[in-house]
DNA sequence: TAAATTTTCAGACAGAATGTTCACTAACTC
DNA sequence: GAGTTAGTGAACATTCTGTCTGAAAATTTA
């Protein structure tokens, strides 16, 4: 038995609602109220899908991350020997295709919690990466891992949520991309221009 | 005529009251009651003093970045030529002396707006602080120093944040600034000990 | 110290939003 | 077409909000 057809279509319009809602005045200035009716749905019918806006916005933001997971999935197997910034790009481009909830998401919207659950991901998957890639290359780290792996996540989200928040694209997702990838590379002496010191 | 001895008591009992209580609780899940009860205070005060729970917080959260505007003020001025790891390693000092309240607002209470606050600040100063030091130096920055600006807050942040969610702290200030300068100066081929690529 | 000013207090109030329940109707699956 | 499941709308108690009292307490000022 497949879901049915009438669950599917309210769980639609009440993620749409809540996206587009909370892009417009911000998530504490939302109700239930406003949701499901934006949604064109009863305000019990809500109660009967989610416990509450928490709820809701939390699931929504947690099948994002599946979404990313699986686009990711087919490019970090493929490269784990040097860096190469495909994963970087795909996810500029998934958050191209799903703009309005990177937005909410990035802006901590939902007291930080969606936001965190997306920091708090991917920085374990990286740190794992790095960790992984280190022993396999046998280098010796001159940071701890963790410790990278927070600061290139800080990074990534920072011109992520940059990126986002212009109407239109400042550029586009492979080139910002690349700048980014090239920065982590060569560090910021390099990018602003100074010639590096001893 | 000096300010009222009893309204700064009150309001210094408020302050306290709200970080504690959105440290142990979370900033959605606690009322003005709440705070009110913990700074042992009628509900009535608090509202003669904060339109709500918002303002409260966005205040409190505004004196601390004045807090730190002051601290930072005579390092930046003096270091107008090349990087010193001088006013990172003080904002990391200013964190460990107020752990608490750095801790809620980089953990995003409140909607993410203290927090939003914060980086916009930052990110201003920095980008600023770049543009002036390519001009003096006559180099020509090879990212954008808005991008560049957004890149090294993040990157801050992002450790700033790990460093004071740990009950003990994991390494000195001292010896955090510096890496985190180390990365930005060198990149991230350099400490992750791998051989920069051509 | 006394008078004048300001702040705090406790309680009451209407309004808004929450989360639950229920009997009924509509839509869907098989 | 029969049987099952989901949505409806209305009602309900509860909680929190923000505002407003008049009286009591603490403070500043003279």
């Amino acid at each position: 038995m497949a879901e049915d057809r009438r669950t599917r279509r309210t769980r639609r319009a009440l993620n749409d609602a809540l996206v587009g809602l909370v892009l417009e005045r911000g998530y504490a200035a939302i109700t239930v109220e406003d949701i499901a009716e934006r949604a064109d749905v009863a305000r019990a019918t809500f109660y009967s899908h989610y416990r509450d806006k928490d709820d809701l916005f939390t699931r929504v933001a947690a099948e994002l991350l599946d979404e990313l997971r699986e686009r990711l999935k087919p490019l970090v197997a493929e490269n784990a020997v040097g860096f190469t910034g495909k994963p970087v790009l795909e996810m500029f481009r998934h958050a191209q295709d799903r703009r309005d909830l990177y937005r909410i998401i990035l802006r901590g919207e939902g007291d930080g919690k969606p936001l965190r659950m997306f920091t708090e991901d991917f920085v374990r998957a990286t740190g794992l990466e790095f960790r992984k890639r280190a022993e396999l290359n046998g280098v010796e780290p001159r940071l701890a891992p963790d410790l990278l792996a927070r600061v290139w996540v800080g990074e990534q989200t920072a011109v992520l949520q940059w990126w986002v928040e212009h109407d239109t694209p400042p550029m586009p997702a492979e080139e910002v991309s690349r700048m980014l990838l090239d920065l982590a590379v060569h560090g910021r002496y390099w990018a602003s221009g100074f010639p590096a010191p001893a």
